[in-house]
DNA sequence: GATGAATGAGCCTTCATTCAT
DNA sequence: AATGAATGAAGGCTCATTCAT
């Protein structure tokens, strides 16, 4: 039986410990990724020693784990904030725009890590996990909001789920401005123009 | 860059050697990931002796670059193959519908190596552009037949990237399947009716 | 050595609280070897904080050579008690049978502890002197009864040692059951029988 | 799948090496221990990089069971060729002081080493299993001669471990020479003797 | 005296790359 | 060209011990 080590930090200066470390963990992993990044690094940049960071995580993963969490509740308040805009489907196009704007903003400053724990996706079930959750908790969300304000359910589920792709998808390229000869701002009317026609009552 | 030291193989058993180390990158980061796949790994399964693999490449990533390029012809052929047969805009509707099932089969068979190369895309510069590049080609490539079938110019090359993304998108979710309450099928059909009435001339 | 940061506790409560951590590392030692326990185990099972050990003991080894202390006087006292009964050497041989069933007592409930210890006799002076000494006590005690009881000195300091050596030995392989072939019933039997020889008057 | 990186040698210069390696192990667990000897230092010390130490082992346990093996067989094996000469039940008493002689010279050259391995046998189940191997084997070795020459079957088997037994805690004891109040010879003599006794025929 | 967070040297192991043959 | 043994830096993690409170 080895004594499970790993404090839950109940004092101020404890818990403000794990969140230098946490918040290590989040530049350095955006700056250089997860996999190029050391824990003697992020301890240093922590201003940590190296067993303490062991204190309060189990392992290296645990730190991106934590990395993730925030990094979503960071992402999805303002969506969410927005949500409880929505009070009458008469003026969802606005709401559409503004979520578009929005995400790009989300995307802008939060595009390296982003690709990180994208990427870890692939290998690792947990951080895979934790992005269906998120895109599973909007989706649900939304579709509980407009089916209250009296929108039809004839396939909203997946008409919301596809918006939430083609924006985050857009939102990354836009970001990125990957292709020079892409006219962004035309992209970007496209994409609204197909949701709001998605959600338009016929 | 020592790249001098590598050499570029003439002769027939040199070339069919290369191309069994490639190879081998392929179906390793496909089943395993680059960072789970070893230098050692890759020459047992090549039947070929670790040193080797330095006169043929310049390092690891070297291999992961040949096998993104092999991966690139790969999912590109059958869509170029496609495009070839778009001769009248009469019936791009039927090309549209086939084109997403092609995309979705390319990612059937490819999902994971895909998602490996992809998540390299934000520590490795080149892989990045390789991919970028790749979504050029078919971009510009498709414009251009458009344009010379009578289409109009207006906004065409951002209608097309944005069908191409959303398509891209769409076939990444549904092969993984990954949310359990989404109908995909419902969800194809919205994606082929958008990307059609995208292309409608009003 | 800076023995002098060490405390002697003098309070009742300071007293109980090093007894505490010694029986820990009575405990933990027992159970998983000295090697496999750390002193942040000790401390949780001691209820006590790891940093006060240091308050008690010089370093970990320290904690063990009062474990071992304990474990002396625990395994002598029955054999001395029986010492005690010696006032003739005539019934010699029903001592002999006793102490032999005693030290396989000691044996059940120390087997692991015992084990622990005597594998630290090797890489560490200190445990080793004390094991001497145990051994030459217990020697020289009975050594003393037996000669005041008019036994005769010839070889009785080496016969007794060797005596004490196989009930050792004896009661330890009787104690693990190692050797699944060997009737230790039978070899206990032998064992006394030696020793009750080793003592008759000719 | 991990690639199985453990070779077995087969060229005599990777032989040589594979050697080198356990021999450091023997010097060097026999000096400072196992758990005070590094993989670095064991390298070092056979003239080997770190790394190619695990071309040859799977772990740092592994080499510890080589070195076992060897040590076994090094032990071991004039015991049996003293065995080889019992061709008759008349002369056991000169067989008796010969493996006795022997036994305590074994000791003598390999004391150090006995220590550290049979303290492992308390933590570590191979190291265990090895030693009972052992005396298994050589327990039911000479019981299958001398009942081959004649001897009777009453508690044979028991009487030859018990007398390996102490001629093995013997041997120990005199080749660290521990007690210092005890005459060695003395008590090699009332070892002899006991064992010789044991085997008489009456 | 007491706490338990903090330290940091040290350990085992991996692996991209090199090199003697 | 080819082999595969060898290298050694680097990484994640542990733990006896210290120290600020």
């Amino acid at each position: 039986m080895k004594a499970n080590t790993v404090r839950e930090p109940k004092q101020e200066r404890s818990i403000e410990k794990k969140k230098r470390i946490i918040q290590a963990g989040y530049d350095l992993f955006s700056q250089k990724g997860y996999h190029n990044t050391n824990t003697a690094e992020i301890a240093k940049y922590a201003k940590v020693s190296t067993g303490i960071i062991y204190g309060y995580f189990n392992d290296k993963k645990d730190i991106l784990k934590c990395v993730i969490e925030i990094y979503m509740r960071k992402i999805t308040a303002p969506v969410y904030a927005l949500f409880d805009k929505i009070d009458n489907l008469d003026h969802l196009d606005l709401i559409i725009d503004e979520i578009v704007d929005i995400v790009i903003q989300m995307h802008k400053s939060n595009a390296n890590l982003h690709e990180t724990l994208h990427s870890l996706t692939h290998t690792d079930a947990d951080v895979n996990a934790a992005f269906i959750r998120l895109e599973d908790d909007i989706t649900i969300n939304l579709e509980r909001i407009l089916l209250s304000l009296g929108m039809s359910d004839d396939g909203l589920r997946e008409k919301i789920h596809f918006s939430l792709n083609i924006i985050e998808s857009f939102s990354h390229e836009y970001v990125y401005d990957k292709h020079t000869y892409i006219d962004y701002k035309k992209m970007q009317k496209i994409v609204t123009d197909i949701i709001k026609s998605l959600f338009k009552k016929h």
